[in-house]
DNA sequence: ACAAAAGTGTTCGATCTACACCCATGT
DNA sequence: ACATGGGTGTAGATCGAACACTTTTGT
């Protein structure tokens, strides 16, 4: 898809491929460290940045689509990808004119004013979370750099992109005891100090060290294995797994009155 | 909308003015003296029954165009529409080709299968909630018939409305108390014994009597009044008014570790 | 006085929050 | 022995669930 000539076809043709009028924005935030980012790239041609997305093929299913689309630009495979909103306000994207007719000077670009990427544009809103460590971007379709950026220091985005980061983001935060959410963030066997820090991070407040575990515990989320790790020269942490099975709380939310 | 020639325009020209390959469908509830009920209707020439729905407007928001939709073809205005999912499944909308088939004999159908609307079409699910005793349904755009159906005897519906169906219910039920969602379903002033009924009919479960009201004032979403209502030869209740500014309290959901 | 509907209070258990010290290990 | 990071328990407040009788009113 990086070749100029498969790009010149994308712009010509790629309607047949891919329904028209609908995009998937995803929202890929990336955790390592007590780091939050997110993933934001540069559209060639464009003065600015946006959130990662693509198009739909008329063959997958949406959920299948997100998957695909960050695995073109993240080369990530089995992330849990949510749905969260849709975003269609007619103004939502507004095309720079000089952008666009500096783009259309370059070869593949030719025919992209009267492309069916031009019209208006519906775009389904999912996210995803990652170790952003063990995750390197790379360039995709029509995208100049991807990269991940501090979350508290994000720049301005093009269209309505700060906006869905904001969604994304308070949904990711409100899930984060119901959806299996921040398996891929962990090994295998990690200790609660690690765990600890990823909900902090995420939630981006601190977190009793002591109600933590217990209610981690409690809801059956995590299990303490009987091994401890080894760690230099102090205290030997116990170990803990994800217990996957009991994450189907999820529904339960809100309805409580006896 | 309703004329042949508007018809047979909307089926050629339509997507001018609208958006393809995006429709919004609306799960509409209706409520009414312990009756939870839902909106369907029959499309011309397909034999079974689906939500009501439509397309966006190239000048329109998402929230706009589900409104705009409701009211064509209920003539309800001023409900509270909610967005809860959009639904893509490349095989969602399966056109049973025998129907079609007989569509477009009639006049204003002939061209209807190199239509626009014939292609793929991504589905934004909304949903609402009114008093069906004071919601008329008129048939719109393309319907036969657009009736109320008691939510329990609804029968199997085309394309993947049942589902669409079965998420808006569970969507409805756990935002009851943090949105004004049935603020639509009672007068200015009304009785315990009235919202009493609404949350149980909605909900589908009873809830005890004497907690109910008191978590309800608690949280500040009702406040009762000084007078009382007059009814026949019994005691003669208080009334009570929602206390819409306590409604804000939606974002708050699900992250509550201290 | 009685029939019909409205209204109210308490107790128990579960959960949430706040808070400070001892433990294990390597050097 | 000490420095470093790991781990734990308790008490008070709040919230949700369960439960049955008294009040009002018109006839």
């Amino acid at each position: 898809m990086n070749t100029p000539k498969e790009l010149e076809d994308f712009i010509q043709n790629g309607y047949k491929t891919y329904i028209p009028h609908v995009c998937i924005d995803c929202a890929i935030f990336g955790y390592h460290d007590h780091r939050l980012k997110i993933l934001l790239r540069q559209i060639e041609g464009l003065h600015g940045l946006c959130l990662p997305g693509g198009y739909i093929k008329r063959v997958e299913t949406l959920d299948d689509a997100a998957k695909r689309i960050v695995e073109e630009i993240t080369s990530i495979t089995g992330l849990y990808l949510q749905q969260y909103k849709t975003f269609g306000d007619p103004d939502r994207i507004k095309w720079n004119e000089l952008d666009l007719e500096e783009l259309s000077k370059q070869a593949p670009f030719k025919k992209i004013k009267s492309s069916w990427l031009r019209d208006q544009t519906i775009s389904i809103g999912y996210y995803a979370i990652t170790d952003f460590s063990s995750a390197i971007p790379q360039p995709g379709i029509l995208s100049e750099s991807c990269e991940w950026y501090d979350i508290d220091k994000i720049p301005s985005l093009l269209f309505d992109h700060d906006q869905m980061v904001n969604e994304a983001l308070q949904t990711l935060r409100s899930q984060l005891y119901y959806h299996p959410i921040v398996e891929k963030l962990l090994p295998k066997k990690f200790t609660l100090t690690e765990i600890h820090a990823v909900y902090e991070t995420i939630l981006g407040k601190r977190l009793d060290l002591r109600n933590f575990p217990k209610k981690l515990v409690f809801m059956g989320l995590i299990n303490r294995l009987p091994e401890k790790r080894n760690i230099g020269p102090h205290r030997a942490p116990y170990l803990y797994t994800f217990n996957k099975k009991k994450y189907s709380r999820a529904l339960e939310l809100g309805v409580t009155l006896s």
